[in-house]
DNA sequence: TATGAATGAGTCTTCATTCAT
DNA sequence: AATGAATGAAGACTCATTCAT
């Protein structure tokens, strides 16, 4: 019952993490991420039932990877705004990446896994991501740096925008302009009555 | 090679817009199609060759289907707001159907299929849909029913939050309370100025 | 929805026979019958969904089959004792026969799965033997011809004399000699006291 | 090479026996007894190579186990009579018991593996169990107990009516009240006369 | 036009067996 | 002696696609 060899189970989901970049998650079989580990179908078994138990892996690893790269970044004595400036500078990029992202990956993954409310990752992270951001609004409103009325509202209406804009990325495409305009209408209602 | 029958053109098309509906784009196969409309499998191909192709026609007459719907209520003597508020509403309704929308399936096609962009469906829906909203926000702003200072902008944002909203329903579920609360974030942008 | 080819059906069938007559029931796969029959393996699926009803749908074949012989046989103006006779006589042949046999494959099959009664051929198909026995002894003894107190009960214990001979010929293995005594055997003790 | 554990040995016997007891034979393989036993998979090869020759230790130590408890049993001064009334008691017991019996797993291994004659464990149980029984006919005869002309064909008789009723009792299920009225039915036949 | 039987490629999944430690 | 990770063969099953009728 040991746990079998932990690099090697890491090994497997760096790889698989990138199959899913590419083909997203329904069209990865078993039999992608055997080979491209090059082990052999019975090794990928000894670690993993299935594409979903990986990938579910594969995400709750990126998530606390993300969580550490935003924090490990932010600890400066940086303005709310230089913070606010940062995240949604990050937020473009992933938005434009087509094929460093779970984007595609996890939207199909939970248009077709109805995971149950305290498992649902995507559900977490996002409530995450707005508690964070209206944190960070009531604190820049209070600094007077910026003008928000309704934090809590104002933070989701601006990660459903996110929201939107990654999944647009990969249904009719968007531009550099598009999604900097957009940012930029973002901003502008946070200042402009500063 | 000849005409073949329209009528069992269109019932193939509309039984498969259910069966994607239900199942969206991936999990649909040929079979699927076969077994529903109760025809031959050399039968369907006579009309389709794949899934793909049943599909993208579907989009098609649902795309034209919902231009119609939408001037259909519109021809009103409503005012802007009233017009808004229309729209907001039936979008509301498309965000919380679970069921009889073909977001989910139109999602992961895309998500698969990058269309050359004339044929993007998607994204001339979005378009048109910014362009109308923009029409409206102008007329609004100079009748000083509302106020928007960037309407193209504004009807982008507004788009991409609608958008965001029909993703995360079918991903984390987002409850009536939650879009509402959105709905009544914009309008109140729009018209507190006023 | 058509029954296919019936005649495909048949063939199958026979020759599956075959193959359960010579591995038994648990080593045939749905492979081995593809292959002898020499057709596609979704061409097997499109008859049969597994060995379990393929050989379900032998073994009721069989059934009738050998029910007819019986009776075609019978009909003749013999007496009792010549029926007896000539049931043990094949009864003998059966138990004799190693490879032309259903036996092994029969029991391996119910061995594993438990029937519900009334589909459970075997029990029919041994209680009708019983009762067409005891209809014998009794006629024999009405005419005289033996004597048989107990006509069920010593037509259940021929039948399971036999059914021990069956298996055993299959387990350790059996002589004709040691058939030849048990047969003398039975028929001894019925007309033994006439 | 050297001598391992004769402890695990016979652990693994026994564990091993009571899966065949379940599973009959086809179906037990080596993974079930890895880990039944909790041991490692190289561990068990260390010890057996095979299911085959697991099964057939476990057979060996049944049967010296079996005539142990039978001779314990009878060297009491109990009629003729009474043994044999008790030794049909016991194969009673066998043939109803469903699954505390190696009856399934015995018949699916020597189905399939044509063992020799001399090794043949089933035979020379069958075999022994005649002998035993043909004296005790014997000495029931010459002391007036009973009534047999044939002592050894009414031994060979009765044993096959019981492995007619144990592999009757996996295959279409029997009734304690059949196996009775089959008992008392062997019982009147030997006593009938007398 | 329309049918549906037939094919065969592609996945999934489980085990017996080996072998380095 | 003992472990258990790793391999690869084997079997089940499903579909897209073709083709004779």
């Amino acid at each position: 019952m040991g746990e079998k060899s932990v690099q090697k189970r890491q090994f497997i989901l760096e790889t698989a993490k990138h199959i899913f970049m590419e083909k997203g998650f329904k069209d990865v079989t078993m039999k992608d991420i055997v080979d491209a580990c090059e082990i052999s179908r019975g090794g990928l078994y000894l670690y993993f039932e299935s594409t979903k138990e990986i990938f579910l892996e594969v995400l709750r690893l990126e998530a606390s990877d993300t969580d550490d790269d935003f924090a490990a970044n932010i600890k400066e004595d940086s303005s709310i705004t230089d913070i606010l400036r940062f995240f949604l500078k990050e937020q473009k990029k992933e938005i434009l990446s087509q094929t460093n992202t779970l984007t595609v990956a996890t939207y199909e993954f939970f248009f077709a896994n109805k995971v149950s409310k305290k498992e649902n990752i995507i559900k977490h992270t996002f409530e995450t991501a707005v508690k964070v951001l209206a944190d960070l609004l009531l604190a820049g409103t209070e600094s007077e740096e910026l003008y928000c009325e309704n934090p809590v509202g104002t933070a989701r209406n601006i990660m459903l925008v996110l929201e939107g804009m990654k999944v647009a990325s990969h249904t009719m495409g968007v531009s550099e302009k598009f999604v900097d305009e957009q940012i930029l209408y973002i901003m502008t209602n946070l200042v402009q009555n500063v």
